[in-house]
DNA sequence: CGAAATTACTACGAAATCAAAATATATGCA
DNA sequence: TGCATATATTTTGATTTCGTAGTAATTTCG
């Protein structure tokens, strides 16, 4: 084993306190979520350079990742972002008031809405996604391109086999004609 | 490359919308983020069945991880949970109603308060603890010994270079005599 | 000893979140 | 058609959190 970090000293010390502690395992999701907590942080730190909170870009985000023409309700943004659908309403209004969103109706089923992205919204968007992606470059740059891809490999494995028996981990973007009124609610874990 | 699972799915659509997307990058980062997410969404799952909210759990799983005697200050859970110090101070009123934690003087230094855990708030984060643990190896099934191995140590080597630039990723537990007074209130991404 | 710093609590208004009721639209069936 | 039920969003009210200021007790240092 390498050289110890923060978190073999936390294991090693809770060892004493919890002794059927599977090191190793402990040590694996330990060691991810420090790494994502990480990546937040340096997240919110960008996005604060350019008055954005967290929320608003993830709103933004997923309207662009929805892909052309950018739209979705507000019930599946709510869902993606594991937040309460009133929630969402009130964030919309403030996206919209800022000019980011805009709110048309569904011509085919008018209970809904759908919340479109704006060039503004889609521009604060870019500049910020621009400003951000090197953080990311920095944290794998001790992995070599094969540590790189073994990683990815180990990491695939474990999203396919907990997507066998639940859900998928991210919403699976609809396709084809028509795609938009056959979006259902299911829980997609995006 | 083994099967696709729906981050692949996920960034290929991106791809389309974003060309200097590096996919191995982005798939790395993704999939932990997902999994990790995973991990909060059951942990939730088996808090909730024994009536516990996910904060509550942290406070007790930060005293036990304290070690003997199961203490903490106030101020030094507030940073540990990433919240407000007049939260915390509502948080301990309510977690010391229920009786799982104590609030006595720091006898070395009177102006400190120690929260400490009560034989009942030990006794349900144990409950809850041996609940849980189940779930993570569910995760890691489909990885063998070497697999986690490998995992394992490429995440440190990531955690390592993070922290050569930066405070360590976890809280150092002071150690030796008269330890708890030397307890810096250093951000430490606990 | 006296001044400044530290630690935690309290108070109070602002903001965010949540849960449930209310509103509008759609669907299914007699 | 007419009507009950289901769905999508908003509205409303209660709870929680945050931010700041102020207080009390204690320690540290000149």
């Amino acid at each position: 084993m390498s050289e110890p970090d923060s978190v073999d000293r936390h294991i090693t010390h809770w060892s004493r306190e919890l002794s059927d502690l599977d090191p190793q395992i402990e040590g694996i999701f330990t060691r991810m979520q420090m790494i994502v907590r990480l990546l937040r942080r340096n997240k919110d730190r960008w996005l604060a350079a350019g008055g954005l909170k967290h929320w608003e870009f993830q709103v933004l985000h997923h309207l662009v990742a929805a892909g052309p023409p950018y739209r979705a309700t507000p019930s599946l943004l709510a869902e993606w972002l594991d937040t309460h659908p009133a929630t969402m309403t009130n964030r919309l209004d403030r996206l919209e008031q800022a000019g980011y969103v805009g709110r048309v109706h569904d011509p085919g089923d008018r209970r809904r809405l759908l919340v479109a992205l704006t060039p503004a919204g889609r521009a604060i968007w870019q500049e910020r996604m621009d400003d951000g992606g090197l953080e990311e470059q920095a944290l794998l740059a001790p992995l070599d391109p094969g540590d790189r891809e073994l990683l990815d490999d180990l990491l695939r494995r474990m999203v396919r086999a907990a997507e066998a028996d639940g859900p998928p981990l991210m919403p699976d973007w609809p396709s084809g004609p028509d795609a938009e009124n056959r979006m259902s609610k299911r829980g997609t874990g995006g």
